[in-house]
RNA sequence: GCCCCUAUCGUCUAGCGGCUAGGACAGCGGCUUCUCAAGCCGUUAACCGGGGUUCGAUUCCCCGUGGGGGCACCA
């Protein structure tokens, strides 16, 4: 068996879909499973669409997530590299015209109302389209058979001529992308299930070729989830595009891995698995066949467990990645190991990296707000004040060196007054930091350290 | 309207003729705990309907119904 070539084919015609991001996965993952070849090929046939700063963001959006590719245009946007090149359609109209030709030497191709259409062979009849509301040619034919590596045998009926080449002279979709596919050798097709009705077509053109048509896998869509309605996901749908998750600071290799498990199933309950295991276990029979609701839920479930176990250090720059975007980042990580020891507190306790602002603002400034609820949940329960005053009190003499000697500090001082350290914890928690969440109280004392700490009870104190 | 694909908890799914229908997310309850998370334990919840085939159907076939896609000089 000949080895696998598959590909990704984009057009640049819009943001980078979730839905294609998937398609080009599970192509990478077959690729990189088999030991084939993936390429990326551009069609960019759609002049009045195409923009180039769509296909950085193509290139941008699979470097991202980690798909690499074999042959095709190089990321950077300079040159390219592969031996089946241009690997942009829009550089690639010789070829097509070699083709066309092939077409015409046939007999399989004609010129009407300016346009070339594709003939289809057999007899011919007119009947009216209800769909169309118009006369349309209809040619007698055997049904065209497929055999999906996913859906099984499937037949349809292709019995129209259909335009190969429009009449400004752009050659259409499934006349490239069929042209395409063959002279890049591709062995595999894997790509939405909204391309099975134009695949009986494709299969047409091969004919006309005289190719043997390549293996065909369609995968099922990506559906909105219920809460956004029905359909298929759109671009307009929360949530849909690439850039949204690394614009929002998501791990790519959670969003990954959330994907690969939207249509696939790996067996044995696997569910979170290395990049490799992914490719290892990865293959086409077992991909689904029905479609797919898209739960975000899942996916921010995923990118929390992800972030628990990075190590700190890329914790840390993830961190720095994020602030370094926000209107205050300069400011809060001016100070390289009081930032890094911010972080090391809130990465077990955030879920997303987007959290880190929020969660450790109080670290950061003086202005921090104070929440009411929690204020008056905290202030109407047992005698806060009083544990305020006592913790005042008890402060300048406290041993800082640790969170074990705090712990300890508090702890006798709660002994004392026959009382437990969760009185003092949620007063000074509020005193602190204005809410009732964050890291451990001992902490927050150690890292603020005693003048700050001090200052900040007693502002509170002043105005509680 | 025509054509194609599809159908198990709210969601992602396991199941490939005989199962107490399993797992994960979400939900709910509890434990743990200095708060909040996390974690741990428990729990609610599903085979779309009707015909066949078979000793026996979630599983195979057919028909409905639901969901999705396509029917362009878009890709």
């Amino acid at each position: 068996m000949s080895p696998v070539r598959v590909r990704f084919a984009p057009s640049p015609t819009g943001f980078f879909h979730i839905g294609s991001a998937r398609t080009a996965l599970f192509n990478w993952l077959y690729a990189r499973h088999t030991g084939g070849t993936f390429i990326l090929r551009i069609e960019d046939t759609d002049q009045a669409r195409d923009s180039e700063k769509f296909l950085r963001l193509i290139y941008d959006s699979l470097t991202w997530m980690g798909m690499d590719w074999d042959e095709g245009p190089n990321a950077n946007g300079v040159g390219e590299r592969g031996d089946y090149g241009p690997y942009r359609q829009s550089q690639r109209a010789e070829v097509y015209q070699r083709y066309l030709a092939r077409l015409r030497n046939a007999g399989r191709a004609y010129e009407k109302d300016g346009a070339i259409w594709f003939k289809q062979l057999g007899d011919r009849y007119t009947v009216f389209d209800d769909h169309r509301k118009k006369e349309v040619e209809k040619v007698k034919s055997d049904l065209v058979v497929i055999e999906d590596q996913i859906r099984g045998r499937v037949e349809r009926a292709e019995d129209e001529d259909f335009v190969i080449v429009r009449s400004d002279g752009n050659p259409v979709f499934h006349f490239v992308n069929v042209v395409d596919d063959i002279e890049m050798k591709v062995t595999h097709i894997i790509r939405g299930e909204d391309h099975l009705s134009n695949t009986s077509k494709h299969v047409r053109l091969y004919e006309g070729f005289g190719v043997t048509p390549p293996a065909f896998a369609h995968i099922p869509l990506i559906l909105k989830s219920p809460e956004m309605g029905q359909g298929k996901m759109s671009k307009r749908d929360q949530g849909a595009l690439v850039e949204e998750y690394q614009r929002r600071h998501f791990l790519p290799e959670a969003l990954v891995n959330y994907l690969a498990l939207l249509g696939w199933n790996p067996g044995e309950d696997r569910e979170k698995m290395p990049i490799a295991e992914i490719v290892r276990r990865f293959d086409l029979p077992a991909v689904n066949q029905s479609n797919a609701k898209f739960d975000s839920k899942k996916l921010a479930h995923m990118n929390m467990v992800y972030l628990l176990e990075q190590p700190a250090d890329r914790f840390l720059a993830l961190a720095k990645d994020y602030f370094a975007q926000q209107p205050n980042g300069a400011s809060v990580m001016a100070d390289e190991s009081y930032f890094a020891e911010i972080m090391s507190l809130a990465q077990p306790k955030i879920k997303s990296v987007e959290e880190l602002g929020a969660y450790t603002n109080y670290f950061f400034t003086e202005e921090f707000p104070i929440d009411d609820k929690v204020k008056a949940k905290v202030m109407g329960k047992g005698e806060p004040k009083a544990r305020l005053a006592e913790l005042m009190a008890t402060l300048p003499a406290m041993d800082f060196a640790s969170d074990a000697s705090i712990e300890a500090a508090i702890k006798s001082l709660a002994d004392g007054k026959a009382l437990g350290f969760g009185d003092y914890q949620g007063v000074a928690r509020l005193a602190l930091t204005g809410t009732n969440a964050g890291p451990s109280i001992t902490s927050i004392f150690r890292v603020l350290g005693r003048d700050r700490t001090l200052a900040r009870l007693q502002r509170f104190a002043a105005v509680a």
